[in-house]
DNA sequence: CAGGGCTGTGACGAATCGGTGACATTCCGC
DNA sequence: GCGGAATGTCACCGATTCGTCACAGCCCTG
């Protein structure tokens, strides 16, 4: 049930400036993160080389390589760790850039603290399957009712032995739900866990997916057995039948 | 009175209006946490300079300071205990604002008592890992007479082995009157702790979801030994036939 | 810039839940 | 026992929510 039982997440911090890194560190060890600090671009792949963490925070105004420069060498050697733009700056462009470039999530200079700890709780939450979970054989993987997912390559095949190419959203969705197997997750929830906290689509994008991986994934598609509705509230997906 | 109260996590919730404080803070308690009420923003503040909690559920609309300022204030004095937002606004944008303001989930009225539940799970155990207590517990599943429910999933099984999906209502109705086993509950408590607030139906409707009860949950629902009629007054729940 | 897949939205019917009222039944005081 | 009140029981209606489909942007590819 709780996949939680992981150690705490790392987040590696790349920051020229002592104080805001000291700051940042801090903060993070409070939330209970392991930390790890670089105070440049080189300095911050040569580190990357030999670790993997699960949150780059990076700056973008760095001494040597930009911000922009390490993301995009990271993203080119196939590393899709989360990262999150700091900026002095509070130019829009370079919020694209920030995302162009593979980056995740973009915050200007000077920020409050408490928003800063609450987009890296939000990028942890989103990307948690993608590496924890994933880098784990034993979630890469998922069987229930004859129909087998691999969550690497968004492929499953079904029941009945069609081949199905899960989109995006459609896998993620999927994990989630099967990560809280057994469990109500409400529409909310998966909003937030698979599109982000600053994302609104209507709850009913959530039944259409939900819809579509019926079609894909049940016998019945009419009569659920795997991912069955919570009335009023969200979905529960079961890998067996009646548990 | 709860025997394993000993680590149960403490929940501050300020919300002015008194039938919506009844009916959270009755639910809270019945899953186990310890609970404490404000009414306002400052008594919040003012409680809060005493006393530390687990979680703070936080209406936005509140006499005097609102509640984004009561969770900003807070944050300004280093305070990090998790917020969560009540709101009856349905406003994405009001989303945004309440996490920014350092809130840590949000949830729009008229909510599900269910998904407010699950959120408060959700947050809770998002805070376990960090004060590794292993929390809450609580009456998640009730046996009775050969019944068996389970209020995370509203599923039962009959003592007849009966499978049973139970609706939120009955639900409810069905926690409220085991979490005050053997003593008499009136239709008015009842209708204040389930329904909280918004609507308030006639005491018949009441009649009607013990009737519902009886007939998933008693042997014989024309002659009651769980779920007995206090003439003149209200109900009471009976684990065992004979009291 | 044409085409195709992915995503999100709107519309509409179907299903479900909650709540009410009508009537039968039971209980209480007398 | 008798009458009135409270409760048991049922059938039904409106509101909400969900399932389903069709379609319109969007982004990428060619």
């Amino acid at each position: 049930m709780n996949p939680a039982a992981q150690a705490a997440p790392h987040v590696l911090v790349v920051e020229d400036d002592p104080h805001l890194a000291a700051g940042v560190l801090e903060n993070l060890r409070a939330e209970g993160y392991e930390v790890s600090a670089a105070s440049d671009g080189e300095q911050a792949l040569a580190w990357l080389k030999g670790t993997r963490c699960a949150l780059i925070v990076l700056d973008v105004m760095l001494p040597g390589i930009d911000g922009f420069g390490v993301c995009r060498t990271l993203r080119e050697q196939g590393n899709n760790t989360p990262v999150l733009f700091l900026t002095a700056r509070g130019d829009p462009a370079d919020r694209v850039r920030g995302l162009e470039s593979g980056g995740d999530d973009y915050l200007a200079k000077p920020f409050h603290l408490q928003e800063f700890l609450l987009r890296v709780r939000a990028i942890l939450r989103r990307w948690d399957w993608y590496h924890s979970a994933s880098a784990t054989a034993a979630t890469a993987v998922l069987s229930f009712g004859g129909n087998e997912v691999d969550f690497r390559a968004f492929r499953a095949r079904a029941w009945n032995g069609e081949a199905q190419e899960l989109t995006e959203k459609e896998a993620m969705i999927l994990k989630v739900l099967a990560e809280h197997g057994g469990e109500i997750v409400s529409r909310e929830d998966l909003l937030e866990k698979v599109w982000g906290y600053d994302v609104f689509p209507s709850t009913r994008t959530v039944d259409n997916f939900i819809l579509r991986l019926r079609k894909r994934f049940e016998r019945d598609p009419a009569n659920p057995r795997h991912f069955l509705t919570v009335w009023g509230v969200g979905y529960r997906f079961l890998k067996d039948g009646e548990p």
